[in-house]
DNA sequence: ACAAACGTTGTG
DNA sequence: CACAACGTTTGT
């Protein structure tokens, strides 16, 4: 049970969170320009430390307070996938629990009734939730009849998502099946993934500037290959997602039940 | 406004 | 399928 981060690089430790910008600012001139220290055949040969999935799902106190406090980005709305990642994903996965046992989510019939401990009560103490999901609970659960399409099918597809999925889970779901795209939007609603800020190229810091990413930044608009983050090679829809997706997409609520297949199977156990 | 980077599409 | 280019989204 070692799910320890084995990071190899030493300079990782401060490129641990996620985020759409690299810390450590590797695509700037000023980087390009000077002759970094890794040459491509490094990156190419460097061992993988495993990937510590635990850490997405349960982030460190450090930025459960940095969310819960500061979680409101005055420039917009969080994501979904932004909902998922962060620990308030959870909660917004309580969040439809309450709303369903309140009868205000209506979702595909078995989830609710779905026995009454439910399907996921692992994560916090809904008490905790309670409190601090009730500003996504104005922001985004209006209460809306129109959204809740909507809604049942995020609640729906990201299944509370828990511990048992990967990042891989939550991403994809969200990304593919539940992009805006495919809910209101749908036409072009592609919403990004973000970078797991976990795996190995995620924890680089340095562009190789020799790949054809690098090179052809400038029209390619494409971070470098040996950056590029594993979950997002990964295209919604790839093995292992669509399974999932499949089974919720086309059984709704079974979709539980799929996991807890899965889960017992160990499939998704590690 | 700008930069970074993901998603999509076209091509070989 | 891999790659390149573009469009678009997202964060600063």
């Amino acid at each position: 049970m070692s799910t320890a981060v084995d990071i190899t690089d030493p300079p990782s430790s401060d490129q641990a969170h996620s985020s759409t910008k690299i810390p450590n600012e590797p695509l700037r001139r000023s980087l390009k320009r000077s002759n970094h220290p890794y040459s491509l055949s490094h990156y190419i040969s460097t061992p993988s430390p495993a990937v510590d999935v635990k850490s997405l799902i349960q982030p460190s106190p450090a930025q459960q307070r940095a969310t819960q406090s500061g979680h409101t980005k005055p420039r917009r709305a969080p994501s979904w996938p932004d909902m998922w990642e962060s620990p308030s994903g959870l909660h917004l996965a309580h969040a439809a629990e309450l709303l369903m046992r309140a009868g205000l989510l209506a979702l595909t019939p078995g989830v609710g009734e779905g026995g009454g401990s439910g399907p996921e009560e692992e994560e916090e103490d809904s008490s905790a939730c309670g409190t601090d999901f009730q500003p996504f609970l104005g922001a985004w659960f209006p209460f809306s009849p129109a959204l809740f399409p909507l809604a049942g099918f995020q609640m729906g597809g990201g299944h509370w998502r828990s511990a048992a999925m990967g990042a891989e889970g939550i991403e994809g779901l969200v990304a593919e099946g539940c992009s805006p795209g495919s809910l209101g939007g749908g036409s072009g609603g592609r919403r990004k993934r973000k970078r797991c800020g976990e795996c190995v190229p995620c924890r680089r810091q340095t562009n190789c500037e020799q790949c054809s990413s690098c090179r052809n930044r400038k029209r390619g608009h494409q971070i470098c290959k040996y950056r590029k983050c594993e979950e997002l090679k990964r295209k919604p829809g790839g093995p292992g997602f669509e399974s999932r997706v499949s089974r919720f997409d086309l059984r709704g609520s079974d979709f539980t039940l799929g996991l807890a297949q899965e889960r017992s199977n160990g499939a998704l156990d590690g």
